[in-house]
DNA sequence: ATAAACAGGTCATCTGATGAATTCGATAAA
DNA sequence: TTTATCGAATTCATCAGATGACCTGTTTAT
């Protein structure tokens, strides 16, 4: 049998969807400020660290900002908000680093389709400076993952959508995170390197060609590589 | 000239940044026990104010979970932690709002293929069902924008993909927040809604088909035809 | 006019106290 | 023996007072 409960909720839980809602309905607007802790505390007819628990969850939410001496403001929106807690990757297990692989592999496709349409001539020099640097980088593990990163996230960068560039970022670093050591260390062999170095450049030159089937497709080819290859340890 | 920031960092910060490094580097393991809060401020040498900021915050972020009388744990890993916070909605301009529903329309391009390729019958039902709901809506705008969701989550429900799945999920409460009632209510006009009702039924056969490029077309021109509807009220 | 001192408001932090929820062992009842 | 009840211990939840740090604007001194 159900009951419902009592007080379940813990105040600094409804001090906090309280302020949401404000949010929500526009009684309070990005830049606005905040009454003061104490204040707060008064209105609500609750402690002042009951508040302060609230306004310290919202700030990790990254919905407000605290200023010491000055007191709490709603933070602008900002697309670097767009993103899925890193967090997460701490806690992830291998089934779900099967899941997070198909995720990117769907936003990979797209970016590079948007990224096709929307690149500037800056946005072909970050790529290509990230292959460069994947090149310099031989045998180094460390050094060729972080310029695998820097590949695909110029591509992101290239499709000029904040909240694309932001998400694929925050999948990137969550899978890298996901990923131990073991793992990475080894998709970045001096052997492999070569491999990814190579469809990296067709991918490079599709975009340049503004060739977005060609480009996805490549993509495409180029993740399912990695993923075939990190199936014996990812499993 | 630069000067190094002296204890720039609030002590729950330190506290929190602290917690996640232990996370990281696996002295903390999902399922574990925190020590008190008490003991935690002793061995940080902090009040437990600041320990309990530090704690709130992790909570919020969903990484740990305190229950009263017993103490504070580690959470599993979720899945439905894998989203982006719904409180960047509210404070979302136009322009934003242009750039998520190319972000939507990349995951749904992703999700109807992963859909046609993962698809039981029940998913099938539940697709169907989302349909006849949209049928019985009539002119009720509420009831029509609910289908059609329900309809997206069906098919991302399809592709087996959990966080796929939640991140859909997200991006969709997100995006119907950020569409002010306005917007919303007139997309699902009775006119419109015939139109959305036909596309996702083709969409629906294609999935029942198993003939992903079909769904995939579909899905882009269903998506582009709500993105150019919505044109003169995004802008 | 410029700089220093000051005052008021506000967040940051510590601390003691109390309440509420859970666990667990001891004791009593069936 | 098994079950029920009680109470102590532990721990989070919350309040309230006190102090420090920091920011802003105003006043005062040079």
């Amino acid at each position: 049998m159900e009951y419902k409960q009592i007080q379940a909720k813990k105040i600094y839980e409804e001090v906090a969807d309280s302020l949401l809602a404000m949010l929500k309905n526009g009684s309070l607007q990005p830049g606005d400020k905040l009454e003061s802790v104490e204040r707060l505390a008064k209105n609500f007819n609750v402690g002042r660290s009951a508040i302060r628990e609230a306004l310290s969850a919202l700030r990790a939410m990254g919905v407000l900002e605290m200023r010491q001496g000055e007191g709490t403001f709603v933070k602008q929106f900002d697309a670097s908000r767009f993103s899925v807690p890193l967090s997460v990757a701490f806690l992830m297990k291998r089934e779900n680093v099967k899941e997070l692989l198909e995720v990117r592999k769907i936003l990979e496709i797209g970016v590079v389709e948007s990224a096709v349409n929307n690149h500037t001539k800056e946005d072909l020099l970050s790529m290509k400076q990230a292959l460069y640097e994947m090149e310099r980088a031989g045998g180094n593990g460390d050094l060729g993952e972080k310029a695998d990163l820097e590949f695909h996230l110029a591509i992101a960068k290239a499709s000029h959508n904040h909240m694309l560039y932001n998400l694929m970022q925050s999948v990137s670093e969550i899978m890298k995170e996901a990923m131990r050591e073991t793992r990475r260390l080894w998709l970045f062999s001096e052997q492999n390197m070569l491999t990814l170095l190579e469809e990296h450049w067709t991918i490079y030159y599709a975009i340049e060609q503004c060739d977005d089937q060609l480009a996805q497709k490549l993509m495409l080819n180029h993740l399912t590589g990695v993923e075939s290859a990190l199936a014996d340890y990812v499993q």
